[in-house]
Formats: structure tokens, C-alpha cells, sequence
DNA sequence: AGCACGCCGACT
DNA sequence: GTCGGCGTGCTC
């Protein structure tokens, strides 16, 4: 019979454009397929796992391939439709297939091993021959019996040691041995079952009931109490987790051992699973959606008749949650597969515990707080087809679904969405409507207040728009008050942060017992220049952003076009002089409060007070307890809380976002001031919301207060119309990294150039981010605006070919090119 | 990404 | 004269 010769393109998990072909060993030929993991050998002695994305008969015409080293998989852990995903991901976010395979896989999937040298069996042990080194080595190797080569060095204290270790290898004395392992280990527990001849005869259980009684009362506790938990059935074996009935014990590990020992119990170990499961969940039927939530769900359905992705505007608080679990439990009734995306921030228990009231074992959590163990089973049961949801962050995407037919991403707004390093920099909302796409799966995004770009794409019918404009239970929208900072501080009503308005409410709430939210953004701490007298601020006159002063320089920049400007020296509105540099005070916030209202029981939610593991579950369980009357928080506190006793939400200083020199800085001050408010009064009584600010009258904060989103929406878009950004524009962003500055410099304006020799206007910059150094590399940014309905694709190609003829040039080899796409 | 190869300064 | 520093280029 002939044999054929295959030949095996496959990924690496490395930032290397393309894919590299292995030959397959003719053993292997039945068992290699696509979307297994191999095991290869790439460069001198690195190993690593691959993937096989295709298998041919088409030798390499420039070189000879190595063999494929194994096979780790049974069967594919990637499906065809996954490896579409990730070509689109890869093509259109211009990064590589490994890139995105490293984002893809839990890490447990992949393995890179070092060499390791160990003692040839077949070595004489006659070291009489052997010089010093060649010794050392040896009589390391007679105590362990692997030496990685990185230890060779440092047992031979030299550098060089692989000609060293070929003439070892040579002279027969050693070995390299690669250690090739699956870091997946199924966890394994031990399990006590009564022996078979007790399972067999309940009277033979009698009688070792009688001798324990005499001798051994411990055993016979430990005895009593394994049947008390399993129960006893005559021929039939049932076991138990040790440690659970060691647990029930208080200890007795000894006397469970001698029972072991006396072949009363048997010992077996099982594989068991790391996540939580047997819950069972109770059935969808259980809700009971009020009219308008019905209509929203009929609606959404009706939307799907006419366009695969449906927007569902949704005010804070009008149930969208029971709206998805209706239509997750349809998708599930069809026998199709969901995936639920959500802010990573805003997976708290509460979500997950309310999905998993109805869908119990059949949903799997994608949660970075998972280790990757567990995230490595989630995968391997969702090829088994365990779960029919998968809900996580936007890297559960990457889940290897096999009959996907609804997509939610909800809070669908949220910039964190964006991946912003390392690559793939992907949009996980962008990415998971592409996976929909590819399944003819039905997709809905959810928000309260959906980007603009999704409300366009709405408004322009790429999108259904389905709206649900009144609350659980038609209890009313807070009520908002604006606070005028500049009138309190001239009164003298100010004390330190907080309008007397503000305290005089503080005040009411801890006496009535309700809980308030202060709301402080984390943005804002960027020098600005403004007019003390009128509040005036400056901005760049080619986009609509603030422009940030640059202290060293004493000049007034805009990190997007680069456009810069001299202080002014006096306020061309007002012609005041009094220009100062603003920045807004910190965490002093919670310290004053304290001061204020001893008794009070004050907590802090940022970056800070979350930083370890529990620490952003343990202050929202604290809060929803009631046990903290007030909370302080940033951007966390707006994402997806439910939270039934704040009466009172307060933006401490709007202003500080609303100037954040950003294009979509007005966007998100509106999308998180509404969100802030919506935390504020739950079924009896009405919140109320106080907004502090300098400008009172400035049109986001009015459009907040009216909950106008249209408004804040047209004004929006013709801004950016007017300067060509999205949705208007698609973005990318080339940040070049560099440690010296001047070199960075040449070779930014020198790749501006190019780049304007093919793209034109399009290109702007070379400019300064706002964070100009990081780690010790200097950063420029240069940022091309396509306009829609370009030729993206072939656009793309072309700057991607760009960057590689620049990065060709040797003067610039060091310099880093990091290509962002969709910015947010 | 890693690793080897290469070409220059400071040591036995 | 060697070691090892970092820059450069390749890995199927």
C-alpha cells in the first residue's frame, strides 16, 4: 500500500506572520487533524505547541521540514468555524495568527519546553577520562536527573555551553531529553466505598459493627457516619469524597486509615470536576415578565425576522436581564448555544448567580479569576457540549462552540470591551457579532446607552433598534439636581469636596438608613488650563478635544492631531487672565467624608481597594448587606449593580470628565453619568441624584438630566462628522516604541511620511500620547482616519505593507510598531 | 518570542 | 588573545 506524505501547516503561539509547514511522520498520519495541537520543534531546541491548521501533500519548495515531534489531542480542540474567527481577528485587528491562538487557548494548552540534558543509559560511568567541566556536570546529573541547559550555564558558570554538550552528546555520556507535557491535569479526588463483601452482606456489616463497638469507637463513628451519609442498600456500592466525610468527622483521618487498612472501606480515586456543578436550575417559566418586557421580547424577536443584530436600548433598571434569560431559554429550546458577554468588571456574582438560578449546570463562566486549569475544563466541556451558555468577558468568545445561534453582549457600550494590550487588540463586541455572523447565529447588544456607533449602525437599519423606555415596575427615574460648584464655593458652602447640598442629603440618608454612592472619576488627574472666571477651556481647533498642558514645554497640545499652541495670555472669552491649571483632588474624598460623619460607615471601591482577588466581590457583598452606608468609587461602581437601598448617587466633579481631551470624552461622560444615576432608587421610593460641576449649564450634563440620549446623540454625531471620526471614520492608531527619544522621533516622522506618500490627509501626527513614556520606551503615536466605505480591506494591506518596508529599514530596526484598530 | 550568530570593548 | 555585551535576523 502506498503511503502518502502529508505535510502540516501549523500555528505557533508566537508573534510570527503566517504558518510553518511539518512533516508528518507517517505514523502519525491517521491520527493528525485539523485544529489539534502538535508538538514541534521551531528554531535549534525550542518546543512548542502548535496547532494544525491545514494538512497537505505539498512539500516546501525552499527548505526541508521537520517532523511533527506528537500529537497531543484525540481529537480537534479548534473547530473550522473558530479558525475563521481567528483569520478574521487577525486580518482585520493586523496582528498574527499566534497572537490571536495566545488570546484563544487557556494557557494550560499551550507549552513551550526547555531542553533538558539528562545521563545516557548507555554511558560506561567511567569518568576517568573526563576533563574538569565534563566531571561537574556529571556528578550534577548523579543528583538530579534532569539539568536544564539554562543550569548547565550556571553550573559551568560559562555561556556557551552547547558545543560543550554536543561533544558530551558525542561522546555518549548524555542525553538532551525535551519535557513534553500536557499542563492539563484532570483533578483527581479520593473516594471511600464500603468493601464488596460488605456491600454484599448486611450481615457481615453487622458483625464489624459489633467488633468495632468493643475496640474501636473511633472507627466505628467514622463507619456509622459513612453509611449515614450514603445510606446502605444491600449489593449495591456507593462512594463518597474523602474529605467530605472527613468533614463530617472532625478529623478521624487516622481511624478511617485503619479501616482502610482492615479492608472495611476501599479506596478509589475518580476524576472529578473543578467548577461547581449539579445545580439544576429552575425553569424559565418562573418569570413572569411585565407587559412592556413582553413587548420588548416580542419586538426583539421581530427584529431578528428583518436584521441579524438587534440594539436594545434599555433605560437602567428595566429588566433587560429577564429579557435575555427568556430568549437564551428559546435559543436553548432550539438546541443552539449562547454566549453572554459582559465587562469583565460587571461579572459579579449577582449576574452569575441569577443565571444560574435558571440555567444551573448547563452554563459555563469565562472568568478571569478562574485559574487556568479551570478555564481549561470549561473549554473540554463545551466541546463535550455540557453547557448550552457560556457567559464570561470578551476573551469567552474564543469558547469552542459547535452550534452557536444567539449572541448577547450587553452593556455593550463598554470601552473594555476594546483588548488594548498585548495584540490581538480586538473589540470583543465586534468580534463576537462576527462569531454570530459566521454561525447565522442572532446577535442582541444591550444598553442602557448604547455607543454611537452601535446607535448608528442602528439609525442607519444595519442594526434593529428595539427601545424600553420605562423601568421594573414603572418606578420613576431618579431625580437629578445640579450643583453649581462655582455658586457654593462663593457662598462658602463648600466644604472640601462636598456642596452643602450634597451634605445636607448625606445627612437625611444615613438617618433614614439608606445607602448613598459617591462617584469620583479616576480620569481627570491630566493638567488643563482653565479660566477661573468663566470656565473656559482650551481646545484643539482640528478636533473636538481639550488640549492638555505640557509643563515642560509650556505649550498646550492635542495628543490626537498634534496640534499645539502657545498659553494663551489672557481668556479669549472673557478676557480674564486668571488661568490656572486644573486637576482634581483624590482619594482625600473618603478621609474628609470620615471626618464629616464619624459614625458613618465608609467604603472605597477603585483600583486600589479591588486589587486582590476578592477584594471587588467582598465591598459589593458588604454593600448589599448594608454594612457600608456610603461608598466612593470610580467607573466600578456604574457596571451592572443592582443594588435595592441607595437612595442617593452623587458625581462629585462632572466636569473633570467632561474635559477629558478625548474625542469621545463627551460620549462617555454622558454614558457614565447616566449609568452613575441609574443606581440611585429601587421599587418604593424615587433616588435622587446630585451632579457637582463648574459648568452647570454645559449640554451633556442637561442631557443627562433630561436622560435626553437623542440629543446628546445628534450633537455627538455631527461633531464627529465634522472631524472625521467614527462612526464616520473608521480609526487606527500606530503607536512606535522606542528607548531613545530622538531616534523614536526620525523614525515616526519618517513613517508619517511614508505613510502620507499612500494615505494623504488621511494620516495625522506623528504625535505624543498622553503618556509619553512607559517602561522606559518613548512613545509616539500616528493616527489615519479611512473614511467609511473605503476599501478597508485593501486599505489595510497596504499599511500593513507600509509598516514592513519602514520596519525593513535598519536605522529603525529597534523600533517598535504597534497597530491599533478601532481604538477606544 | 527566543535563540544563534555576529561584531566590538574589558579582562585572564 | 578570550568572554560576553548587545544588535540583527531567522525560525518550517
Amino acid at each position: 500500500m502506498e503511503r502518502l506524505t502529508l505535510f502540516a501547516d501549523v500555528i505557533l503561539p508566537l508573534p510570527v506572520s503566517g504558518t510553518f509547514t511539518y512533516r508528518v511522520p507517517y505514523a502519525l498520519n491517521d491520527a493528525v487533524k485539523e485544529g489539534k495541537r502538535v508538538v514541534v520543534q521551531f528554531g535549534s531546541r525550542r518546543i512548542y505547541t502548535a496547532l494544525i491548521r491545514k494538512i497537505h501533500q505539498k512539500p516546501p519548495a525552499r527548505h526541508v521540514p521537520k517532523y511533527i515531534l506528537s500529537i497531543l489531542d484525540e481529537a480537534p480542540i479548534v473547530s473550522d468555524i473558530q479558525f475563521d474567527l481567528w483569520d478574521w481577528i487577525a486580518s482585520y485587528y493586523l496582528c498574527h495568527l499566534g497572537e490571536v491562538m495566545n488570546a484563544a487557548l487557556p494557557s494550560v494548552f499551550k507549552l513551550a519546553s526547555e531542553s533538558k540534558v539528562v545521563l545516557n543509559p548507555l554511558f560506561s560511568g567511567d569518568t576517568s577520562q573526563l576533563n574538569e567541566k565534563e566531571l561537574l556536570l556529571m556528578e550534577a546529573l548523579g543528583n538530579q536527573k534532569t539539568i536544564a541547559i539554562s543550569d548547565v550555564m550556571k553550573i559551568l558558570d560559562q555561556q556557551k555551553v552547547i558545543p560543550f554538550i554536543k561533544t558530551m552528546i558525542d561522546k555518549g555520556m548524555i542525553l538532551l531529553e525535551e519535557e513534553i507535557k500536557d499542563k492539563y491535569r484532570p483533578k483527581k479526588d479520593t473516594f471511600i466505598a464500603l468493601s464488596d463483601r460488605l456491600v454484599a452482606s448486611e450481615e457481615m456489616l453487622r458483625e464489624n459493627f459489633d467488633l468495632l463497638e468493643k475496640r474501636a469507637p473511633r472507627q466505628l463513628e467514622v463507619l456509622m457516619t459513612f453509611i449515614h451519609m450514603t445510606g446502605y442498600t444491600q449489593g449495591e456500592a456507593v462512594s463518597i469524597n474523602r474529605s467530605a466525610l472527613l468533614k463530617n468527622l472532625k478529623g478521624g483521618g487516622s481511624a478511617l486509615d485503619s479501616l482502610i487498612k482492615k479492608e472495611i472501606f476501599i479506596l478509589t480515586e475518580k476524576q472529578v470536576s473543578r467548577i461547581d456543578s449539579g445545580a439544576k436550575g429552575i425553569s424559565t417559566d418562573n418569570i413572569k415578565l411585565t407587559k412592556i418586557q413582553g413587548d420588548t421580547l416580542v419586538n426583539i424577536r421581530n427584529g431578528w425576522h428583518e436584521k441579524d443584530v438587534v440594539l436594545l436600548h434599555g433605560v437602567t433598571s428595566s429588566g433587560k436581564t429577564e429579557i435575555y434569560i427568556k430568549l437564551i431559554q428559546e435559543a436553548i429550546d432550539t438546541g443552539k448555544q449562547v454566549l453572554y458577554l459582559l465587562p469583565e468588571i460587571a461579572l459579579t456574582t449577582q449576574i452569575i448567580s441569577r443565571l444560574k438560578k435558571y440555567f444551573g449546570d448547563r452554563i459555563g463562566v469565562y472568568h478571569s479569576r478562574f485559574n487556568e486549569q479551570e478555564k481549561a475544563e470549561i473549554w473540554n466541556r463545551t466541546i463535550e457540549n455540557q453547557y448550552d451558555v457560556i457567559l464570561g468577558a470578551r476573551s469567552a468568545l474564543f469558547a469552542p462552540f459547535t452550534n452557536l445561534g444567539l449572541v448577547i453582549v450587553d452593556e455593550e457600550h463598554d470601552s473594555s470591551f476594546k483588548q488594548y494590550d498585548p495584540a490581538p487588540r480586538y473589540n470583543g463586541r465586534d468580534a463576537a457579532l462576527f462569531l454570530a455572523h459566521l454561525f447565522g447565529a442572532k446577535a442582541l447588544l444591550g444598553s442602557a446607552t448604547p455607543s454611537l456607533e452601535s446607535y448608528f449602525n442602528a439609525r442607519q437599519g444595519k442594526y434593529m433598534l428595539v427601545e424600553l423606555f420605562q423601568r421594573y415596575g414603572n418606578f420613576p427615574l431618579p431625580e437629578m439636581q445640579v450643583v453649581d460648584i462655582k455658586n457654593e464655593l462663593r457662598q462658602g458652602k463648600m466644604k472640601s469636596h462636598f456642596s452643602s447640598v450634597l451634605l445636607a442629603r448625606l445627612e437625611q440618608a444615613l438617618d433614614n438608613k439608606e445607602q448613598t454612592i459617591l462617584f469620583q472619576n479616576r480620569r481627570g488627574f491630566s493638567l488643563r488650563l482653565e479660566c477661573e472666571v468663566c470656565h473656559w477651556m482650551p481646545s484643539c481647533k482640528n478636533c473636538d478635544v481639550t488640549l492638555v498642558y505640557h509643563k515642560q514645554i509650556n505649550q498646550l497640545r492635542c495628543h490626537y492631531c498634534g496640534f499645539v499652541t502657545r498659553v494663551p495670555e489672557k481668556c479669549p472669552e472673557c478676557n480674564s487672565t486668571q488661568i490656572h491649571m486644573k486637576g482634581f483632588g483624590t482619594q482625600r474624598v473618603e478621609e474628609d467624608l470620615q471626618i464629616m460623619f464619624p459614625e458613618a460607615r465608609i467604603a472605597r471601591m477603585d483600583l486600589d481597594t479591588t486589587r486582590s482577588k476578592h477584594g471587588h466581590q467582598k465591598i459589593i457583598t458588604d454593600f448589599e448587606n448594608q454594612n457600608i452606608d456610603i461608598l466612593v468609587g470610580t467607573q466600578m461602581v456604574t457596571k451592572g449593580l443592582d443594588f435595592d437601598h441607595v437612595s442617593t448617587v452623587c458625581i462629585l466633579n462632572a466636569d473633570n470628565m467632561l474635559s477629558y481631551p478625548d474625542f469621545r470624552s463627551a460620549e462617555r461622560s454622558y454614558q457614565l453619568m447616566a449609568q452613575v444615576s441609574g443606581r440611585s432608587g429601587r421599587k418604593k421610593r424615587r433616588g435622587e441624584v446630585i451632579v457637582q460641576t463648574w459648568q452647570p449649564s454645559n449640554e451633556i450634563i442637561r442631557d443627562v438630566v433630561a436622560n435626553d440620549y437623542q440629543a446628546m446623540y445628534l450633537k455627538q454625531l455631527n461633531e464627529r462628522n465634522r472631524f472625521k471620526y467614527p462612526p464616520f471614520n473608521r480609526l487606527i492608531i500606530l503607536r512606535l516604541k522606542h528607548k531613545k527619544s530622538d531616534k523614536l522621533n526620525k523614525a515616526s516622522s519618517i513613517l508619517a511620511a511614508d505613510l502620507r506618500n499612500v494615505f494623504g490627509k488621511r494620516i495625522l501626527g506623528p504625535e505624543y500620547p498622553m503618556v509619553s513614556r512607559i517602561m522606559n520606551l518613548y512613545i509616539k503615536q500616528i493616527m489615519i482616519k479611512l473614511e467609511r466605505g473605503g476599501k478597508l480591506v485593501s486599505m489595510k494591506e497596504q499599511l500593513k505593507e507600509t509598516i514592513e518596508v519602514f520596519s525593513r529599514n535598519k536605522e529603525f530596526s529597534g523600533v517598535r510598531v504597534i497597530i491599533d484598530v478601532d481604538p477606544v
